[in-house]
DNA sequence: GATGAATGAGGGTTCATTCAT
DNA sequence: CATGAATGAACCCTCATTCAT
C-alpha cells in the first residue's frame, strides 16, 4: 500500500511538471522506486492513473469548499470562501493547477466523466452562491462557469508563472524591474469578482 | 516555399490543440501534405519548429501593440491598447494562447532565449505604460510581469475554456445553467486592471 | 537470459563482418530472433552493446594470457605465450580482430575507458615480460605498445586478409600465383619479434 | 573543377577518419563547401566517389613503386624499394591505410574490380621481385600476397595506431611506460621480411 | 557547373503494455 | 504484492538520391 501512495505522489508531480505525454511510465516507476508492472497492477493503465490523480485533487478541493460553505448564508461571504479555498490550495500545492491549465489548453481531452461530475458539483456550489445573490438582488445574473474560470485562471497564472517570472529576472538582468507583488491576491481577486458580479453589463 | 508555410500553419494548429509532446512529426507532415524529411530540411528539428512558431506568434503580437502604442501618450489609453491587442489576437487566433498556457504550466521549458527576448520587449512596453502612469501620479507601482500575466491569464482562460464550457453544458444537460456571457470582456478586464493599478495595496 | 546471449553472439558476428555503422539494430534483432526493444532492455543502446562485446572479448584474451603467463619466469618464453595467445584467439575466432582493425583505423573512437583499462592490463603483462628481459640483459628497451601493435597487426592482417587473398585468386584467375602459406605463423612472428627486441636499434 | 578536387580531398579525409558508413554525403558537402547535388553531378553516387578515391590512392602508390623499380635488377634492392614506397606513403598520408584496414576487416566489401586490378598490378611487381630472387637462389618460394599483407599490415598498424598509443599515455598517466620508438621502421621491416624470405620454413 | 527543394527508406530509440513467475 | 523479460507500435531524425531550375 505504501508503493501505491508513492506512485500516486510521484506521478502527480511528474504530470504537473511535464504534462501527460512527456511523462513516461518508466519515469514514474523509477521515481517511485516501484516496478513498472506494479503501476499497472494498481492502476490498470496510464490514463487511469492520471484520472485517479485528477479525481483525488478535485475531490480534495470540493471537500474543502463544501465543509466551509455549508454554514454560510451570505452570498458575498460564500464567494470569498470559494476564492480562498482555491487560492489556499494553489499556494499549498500548485501541481493541480498546472495540470488544469494543460487540460484547459486541450479542451479537457483527458477529463473523464467522473472528474467532470465532481467538477460540476464544485461549479454547482458557485452557482448556488450566485443564485442566492441574484435572489437577494445583490448580484446580476452571470454564468457561473465564466466566473469560475476567471477565478481559477487568475490564480493559476499568478501562482504558476512565479518560476517563469523569476527566470525572466535572472536570465535577462531585468533587475531594474519593479518587483512589487500584488499584496493579498485572494482579497483583491474577491473584490474584482464581486464588482463584476454587481455590475450590470 | 509554399510547403514551408503549410508546415508552419499545420504545426501551429496541432501544437496548440494537443501540446508539444502529443504532436508527432508524422502528423504534421501528413496534415501539411509534406514529406516528413522536408520538415527537417526546413526547420532542423521539432524543437526548432516549435520555437519558430512561438517566435512568429509573439512577434506578431509585439508588432501589433508597437504600431498602435507609439502615438499614444495617455497611460490609461496605453493600457487599453495593450489589453485590446491581446484580446483581439485571442479572438482571432487562440492557438498561441493555448501554447502559452502549457508553457506557463511547464515553467517555459520550451521557451528559447530568442522568444524570451521578444517577450521581454512586449513586457517593456507595459512597463513603460505603467511607469508613465506612476510618474503622473495616476498609477501605483506594480510589477509589470504580474499585471501582464493577469491580463493574459484571464484572456487565455476565458477564450480557451469556451469549448470546455460548452462541453459541460452539452454532456451534462446542464441546460438550466445561465449562459449569460461576460459582455465586453476586454472593456471589463481593462476596468479591473485600472482599478488594481490605482489601488495602493 | 537465453536471448541476451543470442543477441551478444549475433551482434558480435555482425559488428565484425560489417562494422559498427553498417550494422543495424534491426539486423541484430532479426538475427538473434529477439524483439528490437529487448536489445535496449538488456543493453541500453547500441554503443553499450558494442562496448560490452569488446569488453568480453578483450577480457577473454586477458584471462587466457594471464592464466598461462603466471607460472613462467623466462622472458623469451613469456613472449612466446603472449604471441601464441593472440594467434590462437585469431584462429579460433577472428571477429575480435576485425573489430580491432576498425578501431585502430578510427583511433579507437568507440573504445570506452573500461575497455582501454583492460587493454592496458594486457599491455602491462607484455611490459612486464620486456622489463624482465631488459633486467636480465636479454632484451633492449622498447615500447611495449609498439611491440604489441606489431604482433597484433601482423596477426590481424594475416588472418583477416585470408578471404580477400582467396578472392584475388578466384576473381582474377590468378592461379599461377604461388599459394605457399607462411607455415607456422606464430613461430615465425615470435622469432621476428625476439630478434627485434634483441637488436639495439 | 576546383570544387571537384575539394570534394575528393574532403571525402578522402572523412572516409579515412570515420569509415564509409559513418560518413554522410551531407558531411562531405559541408566540409567541401559544395552543394550536395554537385557531388552526384561529379561522382554519380557515394560508392563511386569512394571507389574513385581508392583508385586514385592505389594508383599513386603503384606509380611511385613502378617508377622506382624499373631500373632495379637486384631483388633485395627491389624489396627495399617496395617497402620504402609504402612506408613513405604512410608517413606522408596515412588516410589510405586507414581505409585499407577497414576494407581488410570487411573482406574488401567496397573494392571494385578496377581497384582490385590495380592492386594486382602492385602485387605483380612484388611477385616479380620474389620470383627473381627465387630464380637466383636467394629467396624461397613464398606467396606474394602474404608477404604484401605483412608489410602493409605492419606499416598500417604502426602508423595508424600512433594516435591511439598517444591516447593511452595521456588518458591513463601511463607515463612510466618507455616510449622508445622502433627507430627506422622501414629498415627493420625490410630486414625482417628478407630474413623470412630467405628462411625455408 | 551549381543549387534549393523534395522524397522514401531506414536508422536508433522509447513507449505503454503484457505475462509468467 | 511484486518482478524481470518480452513485445509491437510509434517516435524523432538522417540517409542517399533526384529533379527542376
Amino acid at each position: 500500500m505504501e508503493k501505491r501512495v508513492a506512485i500516486l505522489r510521484c506521478a502527480k508531480r511528474l504530470f504537473a511538471k511535464k504534462g501527460y505525454d512527456a511523462t513516461s511510465m518508466d519515469e514514474i516507476s523509477k521515481c517511485a522506486d516501484a516496478n513498472k508492472a506494479l503501476i499497472y497492477y494498481h492502476f490498470k493503465n496510464k490514463e487511469n492513473l492520471y484520472s485517479k490523480i485528477l479525481l483525488d485533487s478535485i475531490c480534495s478541493i470540493h471537500d474543502s469548499i463544501r465543509s466551509q460553505i455549508d454554514e454560510i448564508d451570505d452570498p458575498e461571504n460564500g464567494l470569498k470562501i470559494y476564492i480562498d479555498a482555491f487560492y489556499a490550495q494553489a499556494v499549498k500545492d500548485e501541481t493541480f493547477f498546472r495540470i488544469l491549465m494543460r487540460e484547459i489548453a486541450s479542451d479537457g481531452s483527458h477529463l473523464t466523466g467522473e472528474v467532470l461530475g465532481v467538477f460540476l458539483k464544485v461549479l454547482g456550489m458557485l452557482e448556488g452562491i450566485i443564485k442566492k445573490g441574484v435572489d437577494r438582488g445583490i448580484f446580476c445574473e452571470k454564468d457561473a462557469k465564466i466566473v469560475h474560470f476567471l477565478i481559477v485562471g487568475t490564480i493559476s497564472f499568478y501562482q504558476c508563472s512565479k518560476a517563469l517570472r523569476k527566470k525572466l529576472v535572472d536570465d535577462f538582468q531585468n533587475k531594474e524591474t519593479l518587483l512589487k507583488d500584488m499584496g493579498n491576491v485572494s482579497e483583491q481577486l474577491y473584490e474584482i469578482i464581486v464588482r463584476g458580479l454587481k455590475s450590470d453589463v
